[in-house]
DNA sequence: CGGTTAATTGAACGCATTCAACACGAGTGG
DNA sequence: CCACTCGTGTTGAATGCGTTCAATTAACCG
């Protein structure tokens, strides 16, 4: 990881109308390679962070060696806001990745900042989404279904022009807490029925979004 | 249900330390009978509750009929706190309830927009946390180990009284992904092997509880 | 080209589900 | 007090979905 710039800087400045302008102001822009860790499970939960380009994998691992993937962050997401003092979910650099961090005592400082409070509550809120239908997913949904709400998920508001799939299969498997091979089944499948479209490993178009919304259950 | 005060109370007061000191002051006391709804799915997310007594359950039903339980509430637990403007979920009270209701605005007026905000992020944050937990349940954990692990979150603090058991089998079932033989099965497993005991169907005593925790992954 | 990792495919297994029967408890009325 | 019923929970047997283990193929990179 590298550092542009120094991480505490307040510089008493007035508040900040966007969430990304206050990352602009108060954070600190910073690096990661591939497979990079941002911060590991159970670290102290200082810092919060705004994905600028790249994309960040959370993730969960068990005794005995069980990962759960929490969820994928595109650029403009937040992440790193978690519920106690420390992070419960790790997080890694799915590709290279450019981000903004702040520290959480500059957000306290800056707390007058009510569009910058408005703004965490706001990301609070998205996180409490993804969670919500990350726990129907996983809760009541097959394979087949899981995989194609994730393909949904991916691929909505991108027209039709193919999608790049930025996670590898085992990262889609410990996401939807399947196993590497079962996504590898369904994807087949979909394909097969001419419903996706695989132009490589690592991007898909959407064939048939009818079908698609159809088996998403 | 029944109303015992008017829901709008502003009344000009000054800025509460605490959630649960605003639903003190501005709340609205109401009452639910057992399996009365207390708003649906698809609800304008207008209140904010608070438990006072009983319990309460949050769950959503997919379009086949599938359900998915939320989570399970208890005296002290504040619950309606939702992503968007709507309710994902739908909570019913298990038992008579007596609550404490908010409105949004009210809580934003009184209060003012920074402590409305502090407060509401420290009440997304324990839904956060409940909701990762779930998340990690659902995904990575056997029948076995989410029983042991509904148990465990159900007994502790409880030194060794015997703990109520406020749901039926099947909410358990739906919280915990499973159906209801299952969950029948593993609870008859556990009482087998002497890790807990059933005085009757809705209470139980952990009887091992490092063989509980060994259980639950 | 090899060499390496990631993804797919196949076959056998096992865990949880499904379907069905049975047991238990609470409430009701004879 | 017992018989009856209804709702809820338990138990059994068979099925099936997803996993596991193993082998093959495809993609990537020197």
């Amino acid at each position: 990881m590298t550092l542009a710039y120094p991480l505490s800087d307040p510089r008493g400045a007035r508040p900040a109308a966007t969430l990304a302008e206050t990352f602009e102001r108060l954070g600190a822009r910073m690096h990661f390679a591939r497979d990079e860790e941002i911060y590991a499970q159970d670290d102290d939960a200082d810092l919060l962070f705004q994905v600028v380009s790249g994309v960040v994998r959370t993730s969960r691992l068990t005794a005995d060696g069980r990962r759960q993937v929490g969820d994928f962050y595109y650029p403009g997401d937040i992440f790193g806001l978690e519920p106690g003092p420390d992070h419960r979910f790790a997080a890694e650099a799915l590709s290279a990745c450019e981000l903004m961090a702040v520290r959480r005592a500059s957000v306290r400082a800056a707390a007058g900042e009510f569009e910058f409070n408005r703004a965490i509550l706001e990301a609070a809120r998205q996180e409490m989404e993804r969670l919500q239908e990350h726990v129907l997913l996983l809760g009541r949904k097959s394979a087949c279904e899981r995989v194609a709400s994730f393909l949904i998920s991916l691929a909505q508001g991108r027209s039709d022009g193919p999608v790049e799939l930025s996670m590898g299969r085992q990262d889609i498997a410990d996401y939807l807490g399947l196993t590497i091979e079962t996504v590898s089944r369904m994807l087949t499948r979909l394909q097969g029925e001419a419903i996706v479209e695989f132009p490589s490993l690592r991007a898909f178009r959407v064939r048939r979004w009818t079908a698609l919304e159809a088996l998403a259950g």
